[in-house]
DNA sequence: AAATGCGCTTGACAAATATCAAGAAATGAG
DNA sequence: CTCATTTCTTGATATTTGTCAAGCGCATTT
């Protein structure tokens, strides 16, 4: 089993072994410079990728400032979802914040995909309510954290983007700005 | 055509009419007095309700603090997804602010809707799809907006909540204490 | 080595929001 | 209607977070 192989079984969860090769062999590897753009914001994302290696940034320009959305590491797929399942122009723009390895497939390959393997609807779906609980819990944290508690939690699970990534992205990821960002840092850095 | 079957089409786009009524028929009406809980934080959710008339809200009891994640207004779909679609113990309590009326569906009947109704799993991706969504609106709403524009776009957009429900539960959905928004309203009040 | 650019930090200060406490207004029960 | 309870408002104050401006550190280029 490849790579993309065991992040779909892990993603999608169970799926018969002929039907991960069928889905696998749909996607085609391709690749971003540091720098380049996967996708800018007001077109339409045909696209949903598996990204093998690098990091990709989701922001969006509202009016006077940029709010990073999500930064997805390896091993984690990447889409507008709405701009994916709706047609609607992608809110987001998603920019490679390192070289970047990925497995794509287009929507003209998608139908395909419909055919092909029984339940991939039923796998989609619980691929997206993962995305939604994803998403519930970051409404959580804001909901009932403060700056420094979303800072300490991010930081649990994500430790490893702290030394490959602007710390000002993941200050705007987590809704604080650089210099808050960095007053908490310093705090519990002394803490440790 | 009847109300949920209006709703389901709704929301979960073009559904063929003989479909619609198989779907329809599988929930039942029930309904509950206010103060009762529709579901209680732990346990499994293993149903899907469609609000015909009066108000859910959406809340847990976090440490010290209970936070409102949303109150559900009428013609609109109840459940905690992440419970529903992945059978973990739920989050939130659900619990009626007035008399409600609602149609559900239990997973025990869940079955006969994947095989009654093709495409059923299409039409429930595009549901859980609108749901993200939304959830992506609220983050955003939490990195860019501060509680001022937060209050007014809700306000624009929710206004009857405002005169049905303790006020206090909008500023806990809106993440902000009942001081801060009684300010705000005050504030947005003189202004018209 | 000097110059440049970018990201991070720091300090001083301002603004937004929370907390606490008291009282007013609205609601519901008898 | 009256009383009791809950919800909302208000003021005083504390805390958190943002803003602005300057400087530092580090990597890259020349």
């Amino acid at each position: 089993m490849n790579e993309l192989e065991k992040s779909i079984q892990a993603y999608f969860g169970v799926v018969k072994h002929e039907e991960l090769s069928v889905i696998s062999s749909l996607f085609k590897a391709e690749h971003l410079k540091k720098g380049d753009f996967y996708l800018k914001s007001g077109l339409q994302c045909n696209k949903l990728s598996f990204v093998k290696s690098g990091l990709v940034r989701i922001y969006s320009q509202s009016e006077n400032k940029e709010v990073t959305q999500w930064i997805s590491d390896k091993s984690s797929f990447i889409t507008d979802l709405s701009s994916w399942v709706f047609g609607k122009p992608s809110r987001w723009t998603m920019q490679a914040l390192t070289d970047v390895t990925f497995f794509t497939i287009y929507k003209s390959d998608y139908q395909q995909l419909e055919e092909k393997v029984r339940d991939w609807h039923k796998l989609e779906k619980m691929f997206i309510a993962k995305c939604f609980a994803v998403m519930e819990d970051r409404i959580f944290s804001h909901l009932s954290m403060t700056a420094e508690d979303r800072y300490q939690f991010f930081y649990e699970n994500n430790r490893e983007l702290f030394n490959q990534v602007p710390l000002q992205y993941i200050a705007s990821l987590l809704g604080m700005t650089p210099e808050t960002f960095s007053r908490i840092r310093k705090k519990q850095l002394s803490r440790v």
